[in-house]
This record gives structure tokens, C-alpha cells and sequence, in this order.
DNA sequence: GTTCGTGCAAATACTTTGCACGTAT
DNA sequence: ATACGTGCAAAGTATTTGCACGAAC
């Protein structure tokens, strides 16, 4: 527990210069937001993380704009989900780079990750994609299928 | 030009194959909607369907109505687009199996294949997740970057 | 005290649905 | 004749925005 502890203060002070370098604020709901995702481990929609928050007290458009605002600061990425709405998780750079399981019936998320060696090769195709003169950010290797519960 | 014609009548056949075995028909809106994704070649939201369409004839409803038909009848695939809407593409047992590069700025799409060893490696890494109990239907990897136009 | 963030309610955008009519079998 | 598909308009959801107030710098 003091472990979480002093992850939850990393994150919440790294959180909180990202936001300063953007010249915004680490404001009470941008921090209820980052601590639900957090907590929650897997992406979830901005229904969810209203949902979650203990003490009901953002309102829907507060976390509508916060979650806009809190990916432009490169603290939240918004993934997109054929089905349902889209759903929010912490970035990459925050909790390290990996990938989803994604249930077609219910649409839920888990994280998993990838062997080193295919990683790399993913990147090596990047690499292919940019002599080629694209400009390459970032890539997405997602399973889809049916999660325990739905098959 | 002949040898498209051809695939195209190929296309409307199995397509017009594919609905009739799940108790549709193949109408005049479905066929335009088919034929406007496959000249387009790349996925399209629909509003780019009813934009594309030579005779602006189709109802918006009948283009959301069978866009969700024709992904039943494994004739269409959507997919997720965290930026703007959803988007349609002839499904992989149709156009065959291939992976996306997304404009983060513009939101477009193109095509790209993988080579065969790294398809193979994620195909492994499926069978690994079925083997830990979970139902598996297919995988996506795509790249993120800037198209050409918005770099 | 100025700038930035908030909640509320209104506005907008997106998607689905009910219904009466038309078309294909 | 019957079952299925269509357009239109209305309803239902989802998301964004304007504004006046409150909090943080």
C-alpha cells in the first residue's frame, strides 16, 4: 500500500508539470480523472470514470473537456472502440507501452503485452513506413475476441 | 478496365451471396454502398458514402441502417476511429487480410500489408491467449502517423 | 485582480427508430 | 399476397459550447 502510495504521488506530480507545461492547471477534476483511470487499470469511457469517481461531483462536462485537455498534455490517450464510446487510459509514457485485448461483445479492454523480439519488428516497420516518407508516431496491436465472461 | 469489371461482378456476387444466406436482400442502396467502398479502396466514414455516391440518391438512414446489415453479413468491416466517425471497408475475407496507417491530424486511412514472418509471430501470439482460455477472432495492428498532406 | 476552471443548461451533432409506402419474390 | 427495404421525419444519445460564478495564481 505505501508502495501504491508513492506511485500515486509520481504520477500526480508528473501529471502536474505536464499540465504546467502546457500552462494548464492540475485542477481537482483533472486530478479525480487521472486517479479513477489510475485506479481503474484498463481504459474506460468518460460514462465509467463519472461512474467511478467516489464522491459524485464532476459534472459531465468537466470530464467531457478535462479528458480533451488532459490528452493534449500527453497525460491521458484516447483509444478508439468500434463499439460503444471511446475509452480513456493513461499514456503510454506514464504506464508503459502495451497492448489490448478488446471483447466484441461488451467492448471492454484488457492490457496485455508483447514478446521484445515482436515489438522490435513492429518497429522496424515504422522505420520501413518512414523512408518511405510518412511520418510515423506510434503504432497499435490489438486482439480482438470474446472475454471470459462473454464467450 | 475488363479485368476490374470482373472483379467487380465477382464482388456483387459473393456479396449478393453472402445476404441471401443470411436472409436479406441484395437491394439497390446495399449494391451502391458495396460499389462506392469498393472505388474508394480505403475505409470511409458515412458521410463520405452519401458524399461519394454517383446518383445522390440513398437516404442517410438506409446507409446507417445497412451499413450494420451488411457488417452482419460479414460483407463489411467497421472500424474504430478515435478521432471522427466510424469507418467501412470491404472485410478482409473480400479485400483480404492488411493493416492501416492512420493520419492522426486528418483522421484518412490507407491500406498496408505485413510481411509474412511478422504476421505469422502475431498469429503465435493469438494462439498464445487461446491457450490461456480466451476466444480469439482476429488481431489489428495499425500505425499511427501523418499522412503526406497534413506532414 | 486576472486568468483559468467549473457547473449548469442550451445547443449541436450523431445515430436510431416508427411508420406508411414501394419493390421484389 | 407477403416479406423485405426505403425515405422521411421524429426521437434518442452523445458531445460541445456559452455563460456567470468560483478558485487558484
Amino acid at each position: 500500500m505505501a508502495k501504491n502510495k508513492k506511485i500515486d504521488d509520481e504520477l500526480h506530480l508528473l501529471a502536474a508539470r505536464r499540465l504546467r507545461a502546457a500552462g494548464m492547471r492540475y485542477s481537482k477534476s483533472r486530478k479525480a480523472i487521472v486517479e479513477v483511470l489510475a485506479s481503474a487499470g484498463r481504459p474506460l469511457t468518460l460514462d465509467e470514470v463519472l461512474d467511478f469517481q467516489s464522491d459524485k461531483t464532476l459534472a459531465q462536462s468537466s470530464v467531457y473537456r478535462n479528458s480533451t485537455e488532459l490528452v493534449e498534455a500527453g497525460i491521458l490517450k484516447c483509444l478508439a472502440s468500434g463499439k460503444d464510446h471511446n475509452r480513456f487510459e493513461l499514456d503510454d509514457s506514464i504506464i508503459g507501452h502495451h497492448h489490448h485485448f478488446v471483447c466484441l461483445d461488451c467492448g471492454d479492454i484488457e492490457d496485455f503485452e508483447v514478446p521484445e523480439y515482436l515489438e522490435k519488428e513492429i518497429l522496424a516497420l515504422e522505420a520501413e513506413l518512414v523512408k518511405k516518407g510518412l511520418s510515423v508516431e506510434g503504432h497499435t496491436l490489438d486482439i480482438q475476441g470474446r472475454c471470459h465472461q462473454c464467450s
